[in-house]
DNA sequence: ATGTCGTCCGCGGGACGA
């Protein structure tokens, strides 16, 4: 079986780019972040099936499936919101695994009500997912906005006073992993630094002055069947990329079970 | 790092977010 996660950066602007991938990755299941639409565009012809949590102009996240989508949640409970909730997380069960799909707040500033509200998010997404791990095999993946360390980011002192790197926001996600969860870390395909993001002025992704702010998280069955994890940085490259690039993992279980 | 890219409004390029 394998998975991924993908923030898309506007799935309307990287649809081309998104179908390809799918045609040559095939996933069996993808989470999205940053669709920035309210509806999903129709992909059923490529064999996915879709959960969405559109918004319109900002976030949206979105499970695909070609292994069966059931339990379909938008938001979760306790989610706090700025100061109505916003559309940072879905799940569904796939092939009998809870796949989730978060698209952190950025918090913006250290001193900005947004980072308020991304500590207080992060620590309301813990909660949840202390109890979805008790009912089973879970993934929880995308966009996290948080650096895990000071290797996750090309200079680390670029980043002091910046969000993204700061103790407390470390803190809530060390709390989240703490649950139990795995931090399933992708090979670089070039260099030695798993970033995940650069950002697109100055040629940051030409130099290799990235982050790793996209995380896939794994309950520690899944985590035990990896057999690998891929930055696809060549989605990246090119005309018209996201400035993210895809986590894709392949664990030993047999794709849904069955149940296709 | 603030060098780009995406959105919206609304019809040209500015404002905003990341």
């Amino acid at each position: 079986m394998r998975f991924a996660t993908w923030n898309v950066n506007s799935v309307k602007a990287r649809l081309p780019r998104l179908r390809e991938w799918l045609a040559a990755t095939r996933p069996d299941v993808l989470c999205v972040q940053e669709t920035k639409v309210a509806e999903f565009p129709d992909i059923s012809d490529l064999g996915y099936r879709t959960a969405h949590f559109g918004q319109g102009r900002w976030n949206g996240v979105a499970v695909l499936s070609r292994i069966g989508l059931e339990d379909v949640r938008q938001g979760f409970p306790g989610e706090p919101g700025f100061p109505e909730q916003e559309a940072r997380y879905v799940s569904a069960l796939c092939g009998g695994i809870r796949f989730i799909s978060v698209y952190v707040p950025n918090g913006r500033t250290p001193d900005d009500p947004h980072y308020t509200y991304k500590l207080a998010w992060l620590a309301a997404l813990r909660a949840s997912l202390k109890d979805d791990l008790a009912a089973g095999p879970l993934v929880v993946a995308g966009d996290f906005n948080v650096a895990p360390t000071d290797d996750d980011v090309w200079d680390p002192a670029v980043f002091v006073g910046s969000t993204h790197v700061t103790p407390p926001e470390r803190e809530a996600l060390a709390a989240i992993q703490d649950l139990g969860l795995r931090d399933i870390v992708g090979r670089p395909l070039k260099g030695d630094r798993p970033f995940t993001y650069w950002d697109y002025r100055a040629g940051m992704f030409h130099m290799n002055k990235g982050m790793r702010i996209d995380l896939v998280l794994a309950s520690p069955d899944i985590a035990g069947e990896v057999t690998d994890a891929v930055i696809d940085r060549e989605a990246r490259k090119g005309k018209g990329p996201s400035d993210h690039a895809p986590i894709v993992v392949d664990i030993e279980r047999p794709a849904g079970d069955g149940i296709r």
